[in-house]
RNA sequence: GGGCGGAUGGCGGAAUGGUAUACGCGACGGACUUAAAAUCCGUUGGCCGCAAGGCCUUGAGGGUUCAAGUCCCUCUCCGCCCACCA
């Protein structure tokens, strides 16, 4: 009876979902406990891409083997479901975004239970659920109540044109994504979180996470810690002083110069008159550029001179003070001492407008450049009393003698700034703070029992013109008391970013029902922290940091017991999409040019077959939609073929043209099936004892791909002998994990009961993975010269293999006349003779 | 500019410093078939050779080693992330 996949696929589901074996129990009980977690997708309108199945099969496997090897799995799924695109449809169509968003996570609910994963169903979330955002709202106010939260004036992107505050994903090349104007920055009063407060920590505890090293490493460069000193410098004819920061305060004797950022605020008190109208005009053309240009690397340096002159501390020399946009406001003290010798930028500035420059360290060895800074360690030359110092002490002692003369004091800045996180959005979980316009006048946090605070139902999302949330428009709901005073009050119209609900959710799937809490502090203790977690590169930053800081603060308030939330993190390396572009500059994608023979026509037209590997975007049709791999090939095969595709962690194409091999591979495992005869438990025992093994362990290490080629050669071998019932049983469960509809109908089909999704995972013997014999290799010099078979309990034997390579004629061949000057062996692999022929 | 990763047959890709090219796709030849599909068997990195066999080959160039796709140095190209961070 040949396979069907369009029944007995949903069949499986239907029989999955009826005896709830996915079911994830409420405590782990006496089993281990296993938390796996998917980073929960945005359910977008255009449904499943094909990066989505490739983490949830991976997670899926997993899930599946471990719970056949007998853990409570916790392995749920839910949905980020604020955002934009919802809203931006909302303004275009008027179609609330509720209503946009409940159909997406239909259509990605239905995508993504079609490929048969085994997500307990009954824990799903929704990050717009008021019964969700209440408990956001709740651990909002407990960061607030922490002190943690607060009100602050800072620049949003706003674009004149829409009359609308954007946010970062909306700026493109510092232009309106929607009409393209000019973005400007525009001062606001926002909603901040102090995570800097956290830095420290959220660096320090990066140790001992089982992460991969370049997130971890992106982590620490966006905390961006670095140490180095304030020092003040004195102001000729003024009684300020300016502060810097500096990382090389062993440079202050070539510092030559000093740069304020635009926004500095004493630019206006020390700028001389006749330089007045110059600085002024620089500053009002900073404010207008947009960030992305200012920061843009490798732009030409713009500055302008204030007429002032600061006094360097260390040599009383009158160094000019001048303005720069290069400097930000924003980062150390928004002024830097400049020491064009040792800091290439510094250098730069230097040689555009022909300031002094003047070189103080000299390297340990070599020549330093002269075109360019010298930025490297060495010794102090030209620097008074520290002359001769090495960079490290130089920096030890000019620290300790700049704070003992009152001077500045050694100086720890971060990259990481405190967090914008407030939105202009409608679409979004509302502040739950009230603007008391009564006794009160302050922000008062809305009282525990009056949550959640609910979107108001309106009829339009048009933002407001004033960059103000269009929530500020509905009257109703804006105007309420103040709860402490019960005078007038005004309701918070910011909403949150939509990171907010992901900083969270991890800890609401172990409780996700509860209406008392948001999540019970015994079942956190029960199944805390997650076990694996995976997902896109793309999150290696924010998501992963601000979920941190979240869970930092938890642990603060005694929410959590675990410091950290997610143990051990793996990134899906991206699908990338085959396009070829044609002499004309359109682009076919992959469904014009996806198989062999379309290929070939492309060929014979003569047409140049551009070929590009590049990500999957609907402008250049390379964007593949699941649904139809699944209606023609099956849930199993799209499984099976997004892990076959290569390694999981690698950045791979998606080339439909080898879907056929893994629909071939699930064909031939059910004839194998089908066509059982009776075989000797013995035929294939070591191989059988061998792919376990493999299987197991690749799956362990993420090597899906390799365990997939593993089951091939199994089947292979079976196919070619004769399989016993033991063999095909292991087979199946095996091959559950990857393909689980096809291995319960095939287990169903040799007669055994329950689910093979239940079935134990199958265990080996060490002793038996290896085959009877094995080949070694004999080298002479290196080269390949015969391939001896050997029993396996001989591999290990030298005299043994020694004596076979020398009773070989093609190595004899190669002795004679030679001295031999070493053997090398290596037991089981490699016998290597060193000669030196005369 | 910085960080991280990648480059292996016609294609996707395998290879704890130890037999490079597993597995799959495609191609070619054959079997089965009236025929096709499906399936099965065989061949398939390059060069020389009738053959036995030999030589070469993991982006380029050097090095370490008995042995390098793998380790080290220099460079080229590609991808991702960050980006004037003092």
């Amino acid at each position: 009876m040949p396979y069907n996949h369009r029944t007995v696929e949903p069949k499986w589901q239907k029989a999955w979902a009826d005896a709830k074996i996915f079911k994830s129990p409420t405590t782990p009980g006496d089993k281990p406990k296993f938390y796996i977690l998917d980073m929960f997708p945005y359910p977008s309108a255009a449904g499943l891409h094909v990066g989505h199945p490739e983490g949830y099969t991976a997670t899926d496997i997993i899930a599946r083997v471990k719970r056949m090897q007998g853990f409570a799995v916790l392995h749920p799924m839910g949905w980020d479901a604020f955002g934009l695109p919802a809203e931006n449809y909302a303004i275009q169509t008027g179609v609330h975004p509720h209503e946009t968003t409940q159909k997406s996570i239909a259509a990605f609910r239905r995508q993504i239970q079609s490929l048969g994963f085994s997500y307990d169903w009954d824990r799903e979330v929704d990050t717009t659920d008021p019964t969700y955002y209440k408990w956001t709202q709740w651990l909002f106010l407990q960061l607030y109540k922490k002190d943690l939260a607060y009100e602050a004036v800072v620049p949003i992107n706003f674009c004149p044109s829409c009359k609308t505050g954007l946010a970062n994903e909306e700026v493109h090349q510092g232009a309106c994504e929607r009409c393209g104007k000019t973005v400007e920055k525009r001062d606001m009063r926002q909603w901040m979180l102090k995570i800097t407060l956290y830095a420290d920590r959220l660096r320090e505890d990066l140790e001992g996470l089982d992460w991969p090293q370049s997130t971890l490493s992106m982590q620490e460069n966006w905390i961006g810690r670095s140490e180095g000193a304030y020092v003040d410098f004195a102001i000729d004819g003024h009684k300020e002083t300016v502060k810097v920061f500096t990382t090389r305060p062993d440079t202050l004797f070539g510092a030559t110069f000093m740069v304020l950022a635009p926004e500095h605020p004493l630019v206006k008190n020390i700028c001389t008159t006749d330089k007045n109208a110059e600085v002024t005009a620089y500053i009002e053309r900073a404010r207008m550029t947009p960030e992305m240009e200012r920061t843009e690397a490798g732009r030409k340096k713009t500055g302008i001179f204030t007429g002032a002159y600061a006094i360097n501390p260390v040599n009383q020399e009158n160094i000019p003070i001048w303005i720069a946009d290069y400097v930000l406001a924003h980062y150390g003290t928004g002024a830097i001492m400049s020491v064009p010798a040792h800091d290439n930028r510094d250098h730069g500035f230097a040689k555009t407008y022909d300031l002094k420059i003047k070189t103080v360290v000299r390297p340990a060895m070599g020549q330093a450049p002269t075109d360019t800074a010298f930025e490297g360690d060495g010794f102090a030359i030209d620097s008074g009393a520290f002359t001769g110092l090495a960079t490290e002490e130089f920096k030890k002692q000019i620290t300790a003698w700049l704070k003992e003369k009152g001077l500045g004091e050694r100086a720890v800045t971060y990259k990481l700034r405190d967090w914008v996180f407030s939105r202009q959005r409608y679409w979004g979980e509302p502040i739950p703070i009230v603007h008391c316009k009564g006794k009160c006048a302050k922000a008062v946090p809305v009282p525990e029992k009056d949550l959640p605070i609910t979107l108001p139902q309106v009829e339009r999302f048009q933002p407001t013109g004033t960059g103000d949330s269009p929530l500020s428009a509905i009257t109703d709901w804006v105007k309420t008391i103040c709860p402490e005073c019960g005078g007038a009050g005004e309701r918070e119209t910011n909403t949150m970013p939509q990171w907010a609900g992901s900083c969270w959710y991890y800890l609401r799937f172990i409780d996700p029902k509860n209406t008392r809490a948001a999540w019970d502090k015994e079942l956190e203790k029960a199944w805390n922290p997650v076990d694996l977690y995976i997902g896109g590169a793309e999150h290696a930053v924010l998501h992963l940091l601000y979920a941190r800081f979240w869970h930092k603060v938890f642990y603060d308030l005694g929410l959590v017991t675990h410091k950290e939330p997610f143990k051990r993190l793996r990134h899906q390396g991206m699908i990338l999409a085959f396009s070829h572009q044609d002499s004309k500059g359109a682009y076919h994608g992959y469904d014009e040019i996806e198989f062999a023979g379309e290929t070939s026509k492309l060929i014979a037209t003569g047409e140049p077959l551009n070929m590009k590997i590049e990500k999957m975007s609907k402008s250049k049709k390379n964007v593949v939609n699941p649904d139809e791999v699944i209606s023609s090939y099956g849930a199993d095969a799209m499984r099976l073929y997004e892990m076959f595709l290569g390694d999981f962690e690698l950045t791979k194409p998606w080339d439909m043209r080898s879907i056929e091999g893994v629909s071939r591979f699930l064909a031939k495992v059910w004839r194998l099936l089908e066509n059982q005869v009776p075989g000797d438990a013995k035929t294939n025992q070591r191989l059988r004892h061998k792919t376990i093994a493999l299987v197991s362990e690749r799956i362990e290490n993420f090597k899906f791909n390799t365990a997939i080629t593993a089951l091939m050669e199994f089947v292979n071998a079976l196919t070619g002998s004769q399989a016993c019932k033991e063999d095909l049983d292991i087979l199946l469960k095996l091959l559950s994990p990857f393909a689980p509809h096809m291995a319960e109908e095939g287990w169903a089909l040799l007669g055994n009961q329950g689910f093979v999704s239940q079935a134990a995972w199958p265990t080996f013997d060490p002793a038996l993975t290896t085959a009877e014999s094995v080949g070694i290799a004999v080298q002479i010099n290196g080269k390949l010269r015969e391939t001896l078979r050997v029993p396996s309990g001989e591999a290990h034997n030298q005299v043994y293999v020694e004596a076979q390579a020398k009773a070989s004629e093609k190595v004899v061949k190669y002795l004679e006349n030679a001295k031999v000057t070493k053997v090398i062996f290596v037991a089981g692999r490699i016998l290597n003779y060193v000669v030196h022929t005369s």
